[in-house]
DNA sequence: AGGACTGATGTGACTAACTGGCGTATCGTA
DNA sequence: TACGATACGCCAGTTAGTCACATCAGTCCT
């Protein structure tokens, strides 16, 4: 679909894209993110160094994109709810429908599970994801009738982070049910006790 | 006291880690965290770049030291709780006694403002806070009869952390009130309303 | 005191993640 | 086809962080 709309030079961009993503990715599990360089993984995909840089910010960001991606979807579904119910609700309604199709868990499994066994990434996936925060305090208090500092809805939003790290992590190393989506819904009840889940969301 | 007992060698070394922290703090408030190199610091500090890695092992620690005290301190505090109470009283305890006294806190507020106002050391704090999570819940865990991975633990251990992130950052732009105590025992009341919160501490 | 041990410092060489500039080739478009 | 935009490769430079080695000051034992 998309890729009819798009001309030769778009076509070629994002396949230098994927191409680097993919082949940074098997360096980094075979020999640990650690070990592979830059150069290593220009070498591999036939491109120079700066192409890699020109796309991806960082090193980490060659495991983390997806991440970012997820994100957006997030904050997508979040601003997509139709309101007439309180914030916890609609919190869990987002995250069940947030929740990866079980083949495209699959095929985060691993990305995520590499993520995990390495400090370096597993700490920026933290930090990432507590930057979720504040983009979703920010859409959620106008809706809320609360200003973006408002420390319960603050920590209403912690909370539902935090629940997404906890999940994850431990979806990846596979304490959790091989369906993250039974796993989520046990885990995102305790917002609901919290004082501000009770907020009116419209 | 403790100077009388230690040797000439350990003093100088504290006096070196000292001088470059300060001469650190002072560059990087005047200039900018970005714009002062390693190098610059041992120069102002009449040291060797090397000592200074050997006494922290990154630039952000030069400015982080402190938190990293902090939450030896916190860890202090909880351990030493005699227990018999719900576990969120436990850890509501533990918090208003971590509060530094008003006059720590007139030392701190320059430092973290610092932080909070630089980007990389922001999400660098965020992280380290999160990283408190695993040590809290490992200590709470066997007095709770609970597992490390315990899903409400974990939760409410992140809600703890996420609350001391939030009013650390609040405070040191100065949307809390003055004594930081007040703001955090407000803030905290939150925690009692998990679910897990209700748990014995023993 | 004096001599041996310990440990911190300085020096310099090295790796690797980025950054910015510049020429060139390729693609979209008038 | 000619022109403008954009991505790429190449390259030179900055800086964080590591490592090995020599040196020197403190400590401790005799």
């Amino acid at each position: 679909m998309t890729e009819m709309t798009l001309g030769r030079r778009d076509r070629k961009r994002l396949a230098n894209r994927h191409a680097i993503r993919t082949t940074a990715l098997r360096l980094f599990m075979d020999s640990g993110f650690d070990n592979v360089s830059i150069e290593e993984i220009a070498e591999a995909a036939d491109l120079s160094a700066s192409t890699i840089y020109r796309n991806f910010p960082t090193k980490e960001d060659l495991v983390l994109a997806n991440l970012a991606d997820r994100q957006q979807s997030l904050l997508g579904i979040l601003a997509a709810h139709p309101g007439g119910a309180t914030v916890g609700q609609a919190l869990l309604e987002a995250l069940l429908e947030w929740v990866p199709s079980a083949d495209a868990q699959h095929l985060l499994r691993s990305e995520t599970a590499l993520i995990v066994a390495t400090p370096a990434l597993l700490a920026r996936m933290h930090q990432m994801i507590v930057g979720w925060e504040a983009p979703i305090t920010a859409l959620l208090a106008p809706r809320c009738e609360r200003t973006e500092t408002d420390l319960e809805l603050c920590q209403l939003t912690a909370l539902l982070c935090a629940t997404i790290r906890i999940i994850v992590r431990e979806w990846a190393v596979g304490n959790a049910a091989d369906d993250i989506g039974d796993f989520g819904r046990i885990a995102v009840e305790a917002l609901q006790h919290l004082p501000a889940a009770e907020l009116a969301f419209n």
